[in-house]
DNA sequence: CATAGCCGCCTTTTT
DNA sequence: GGCGGCTATG
């Protein structure tokens, strides 16, 4: 085996083969590479690939280091996945023991949101007073921090809680019903599998002799009790993170996982790597100054070893367009000198900024992709077909047979199913149950009752096929269950495409899994998403949110939208929690640490936001880089405003007086001489940051 | 029962 | 701007 690509701390990091091990590593650190080192050194040593459990973030990010340890030279069968593939998998095996069915779905957002509507209507609630978004992200909290429904409900003493309960508890129940779970469930259930059932936590900590958690920032409180019973016979448990790049804590990521290793495992072997192979000392200045602005931090430095390069740039455009267009212009000029694509990169804060980008890059005719899972798996007949396989292995997923009883049309509607749905409420029987037992519901005419019957025989024809293999299989459904049909009659070609797509993931899933599985596969799939589908082999450039970007470098990176509102997001409501406004400079700051060479940020004076045209204000991020760029001079026919009083400064609490939001007092007030931001909470409930010299406030 | 069209609702980030 | 759900119509 060799060692050269290792630094000295990285070479400790990688040999200290017993115990607890804490890697602390800043960008660009190699700290992936360290954990792949880390299992290959173990293999080499002696130790079975049986043995090895390393979690990765994403899927793409467990293939990526499946192929560099075999790279290496080691043997495969260590186990490498997400923790969420790792739960599903072990719920699967001992289902008995965790008291579900081990044929249950995988319920994904989208999904959820359908249970949580239910359960809200239930509860005979308004949607208005409990949305259920809202009610959904309640209930992950509770879930990511192993509070199951009755807990919650014997703790709710106020009205809210006790009605949250309620929605809990039913939401629960309409999950259970459907022998399904959603994402947290998986992480929930794996956590009290192992707590409550020692046999199991011994068996998986003794075939798991090692465990290695890579992103160990973005960990949440499930996910750490499923860590910590892992290694709960041996210790061997060796984590890498860096506590500046932590940006899910609004998904219940618990910085505290990675602060308080140390007390967790008071023999933990601690390693820093502070020095950054991978950008240049241009990039990683910016970077280290704004992260240098978030106070509850541990200091970090960011050590260069390459050479220096070209300067960051700031770039004003005029609106979002002109953004789009500039880059997708130096992008053609790059590729002119032939820069390859796949070195490129564009970053946004939000999915809904790709579109204008996309545009741009239409237009100028560069391959692009689009880095985001939603597209594929969200598509209605991709979404219509798994849904077909699913009733195959789990018949009492309601959601998915409500989806596809009368997809395509085979003359089943409401009325119909109204009436097998309070067949099976009176026999307290699943609906799929009643509908195999339609012939005995009186109020059925004979019609409706023949179309369920061929329906019935269908998904019972299909389920006699189940050990074929996935990949013939769907293509099988996909022929007789009517969709390819109905997809050929509309002339849906891409949509056509799309479930070919489908099933040939599913012909190359059969090929590389020993014992192909159809429930395995489903259960699999509903894990996959945005970053897994992204393809350097491509050769295109990639669009991607600054989420997405996480633990993927490029030669060449864009930046755009540095606007208030945007980044930092008003969502995270960063005026009142500072905790949220360091979380988006986080974000910020792992956007900037991805870029090897070329950094371009970009913010735009108009921007179009939900069909209006808004002056924006630059991101306080921006100020935060410091005077080393200079603010751009701004073209003033942009602005209709009059000019104004330039910032004498105001003190937080002051009253002030705007013309169109009214009274407000100032929460915040950051002084950068002529581009002083303002930010007042407005009588009115809302909270805007301003630029002082175009706000015309007064002070009251 | 199917379809088209309209209205109202939401719109941060994702395993 | 987009989607889901509702309603009116065939």
């Amino acid at each position: 085996m060799q060692y050269d690509q290792l630094t000295p701390s990285q070479r400790k990091a990688v040999f200290h083969h017993e115990g607890p091990l804490l890697v602390i590593a800043g960008p660009g650190s190699g700290k992936t590479r360290v954990i792949t080192y880390r299992i290959a050194s173990l293999i080499d040593s002696g130790i079975a690939p049986y043995n090895i459990c390393a979690i990765t973030f994403t899927n793409k990010a467990a293939e990526e280091m499946r192929q560099r340890a075999y790279a290496l030279g080691t043997s495969p069968g260590a186990h490498i996945s997400t923790f969420h593939s790792l739960c599903a998998r072990t719920l699967r095996t001992y289902a008995r023991q965790a008291d579900i069915s081990d044929s249950f779905s995988v319920y994904d957002a989208a999904d959820q949101a359908r249970c949580i509507k239910q359960a809200v209507k239930l509860c005979e609630l308004d949607t208005t007073n409990f949305p259920p978004a809202r009610m959904l992200d309640a209930i992950s909290t509770l879930k990511n921090k192993l509070i199951d429904a009755e807990t919650f409900k014997h703790d709710a003493d106020d009205f809210f809680s006790k009605t949250l309960a309620e929605i809990y508890g039913r939401y629960q129940n309409i999950l259970n019903e459907n022998n399904a779970l959603d994402f947290d469930d998986l992480l929930m259930k794996t956590s009290s599998l192992l707590e409550n059932c020692p046999d199991v936590c011994e068996k998986l900590s003794n075939r798991f002799k090692f465990l290695l958690i890579d992103e160990y920032q973005d960990t949440n409180h499930a996910q750490y009790r499923v860590a910590k019973a892992l290694v709960s016979h041996h210790g061997n448990i060796c984590v890498t993170g860096d506590p500046d790049q932590s940006i899910y804590r609004w998904r219940g990521a618990d910085i505290r996982n990675i602060l308080d290793f140390e007390n967790d495992w008071p023999d933990a072997v601690v390693v820093k790597l502070e020095e950054n192979f991978r950008s240049t000392p241009n990039i990683l200045s910016i970077a280290d100054q704004l992260i240098a602005c978030n106070q509850s931090r541990k200091q970090k430095k960011l050590v260069p070893t390459i050479p220096p390069g070209k300067d960051v740039s700031i770039e004003p455009f005029e609106d979002e367009r002109h953004e789009a267009d500039a880059i997708a212009q130096q992008i053609s000029q790059l590729a002119d000198r032939k820069v390859a694509l796949s070195s490129i990169a564009v970053f946004y804060r939000v999915n809904a900024m790709s579109r204008t980008l996309e545009e741009a890059f239409i237009r100028h005719k560069i391959p692009y992709q689009i880095v985001r899972g939603v597209e594929f798996y969200s598509r209605k007949e991709i979404r219509d077909l798994l849904a077909y396989l699913k009733i195959l292995v789990n018949p009492d997923d309601e959601i998915a047979l409500m989806r596809i009883i009368n997809t395509p049309a085979r003359g089943i509607g409401k009325t119909t199913l109204n009436k097998v749905r309070n067949h099976a409420a009176s026999r307290n029987i699943t609906f799929y149950k009643a509908l195999k037992d339609a012939a005995n519901i009186k109020s059925l005419s004979n019609a409706p009752k023949a179309k369920i019957a061929v329906f019935v025989s269908l998904i019972e024809q299909f389920q006699k096929e189940l050990s074929g293999g996935v990949g013939p299989l769907a293509e099988r459904v996909f022929c007789d269950c009517g969709l390819e049909k109905s997809l050929k009659t509309a002339e849906d070609s891409t949509a056509i495409e799309n479930v070919n797509e489908l099933i040939n993931a599913a012909h190359e899933y059969d090929k590389q899994t020993e014992n192909p599985l159809l429930v395995d596969y489903l259960q699999q799939i509903s894990l996959f998403s945005d970053v897994d589908a992204y393809d350097t082999a491509k050769g295109t450039v990639a669009l991607m949110t600054l989420h997405a970007a996480k633990g993927l470098e490029f030669e060449n990176v864009f930046i755009v939208g540095l606007e208030e509102g945007l980044l930092p997001h008003e969502r995270s409501n960063v005026d009142e929690d500072n905790e949220q406004l360091e979380e988006e400079r986080r974000i910020f700051f792992v956007g900037i640490t991805r870029a090897k060479t070329n950094l371009q940020i970009s913010y735009a004076q108009y921007r179009t936001i939900r069909g209006q045209l808004l002056r924006t204000i630059p991101s306080r991020f921006l100020f935060e880089l410091g005077a080393q760029f200079s603010e751009p001079a701004e073209e003033s026919r942009h602005y209709d405003y009059g000019t104004s009083q330039v910032a004498s400064g105001f003190k937080i609490g002051q009253l002030v007086q705007h013309n169109s939001f009214g009274l407000g007092r100032v929460k915040n007030f950051v002084d950068v001489g002529e581009n002083s931001i303002v930010v007042v909470k407005f009588n009115t409930g809302q909270t805007k940051s301003l630029m002082v010299k175009y706000a015309n406030l007064s002070i009251v």
